[in-house]
DNA sequence: CAGTATCCTATTAGATACTG
DNA sequence: CAGTATCTAATAGGATACTG
């Protein structure tokens, strides 16, 4: 079962940065935070969001996300079964972190299009 | 040498999201990207402030700063050596990403300190 | 000072199959 | 539908020693 991800405790004062990125690094649950903004989903309804992401991993992702309280699972008694995941109030306060992220990913989309593209770009602010 | 980190772009468009996250993460870019923000700082003065990384650690998550763009090295022709890390304008315009990232780990330090504390603490925005 | 070079372990992630 | 369970491959990260 994993466990355990790095504590990233050792520095100061960029501690603070290292910290909230420990949360929401792991290779898709910033997509996933990114996505529950606009609501509640289901389990598949999340998949279809992320093409290659598989079912173990996705499950992992999101055991994470509610272990470090960003968000909460609810589980209907029904056939089928049905599981519902939405943010928390503290998963809520990390939407100006997300929207930094994809604000300065739209804009420098060109970087990860074309990585020669480096010189030539503009950086935009 | 370890080059090709995730590409992480199949996905949309919370792929702007993952995208940066994939520049910034590494157990210490965070770290590295906030400190230089307050200006030029030489290989060992980096160090100095992450008490537990190792040298190759740090040399290989600068070279990929580098190659991504986001800090350049200037290397001096002197004995002994000195070399000096800075931002592009690229990695300056992060700025508004890594503060968020710092804003919000500061004001959910508790959370880290103690992971018991979810269900108490404020969920400060 | 600012790295390289090796070697080795731990963590992450993917494929695949099965289940309440 | 929403998972588990295994098994395995890839990657990240660390320890240590050496160098221009």
């Amino acid at each position: 079962m994993p466990r355990m991800r790095h504590s990233r405790l050792d520095c100061s004062p960029g501690c603070a940065v290292e910290a909230t990125l420990g949360l929401i690094d792991g290779k898709w649950k910033g997509v996933v935070l990114y996505h529950l903004l606009d609501g509640t989903l289901r389990f598949n309804e999340i998949r279809r969001k992320l093409p290659s992401v598989t079912q173990r991993m996705l499950t992992n992702q999101l055991r994470e996300l509610e272990a470090d309280g960003l968000l909460a699972r609810k589980v209907f008694a029904e056939v089928p079964p049905r599981v519902e995941y939405s943010l928390t109030d503290r998963g809520r306060s990390l939407r100006p972190v997300i929207m930094a992220l994809k604000a300065w990913g739209d804009a420098n989309a060109a970087l990860f299009a074309a990585p020669a593209a480096l010189d030539a770009a503009p950086a935009a602010a």
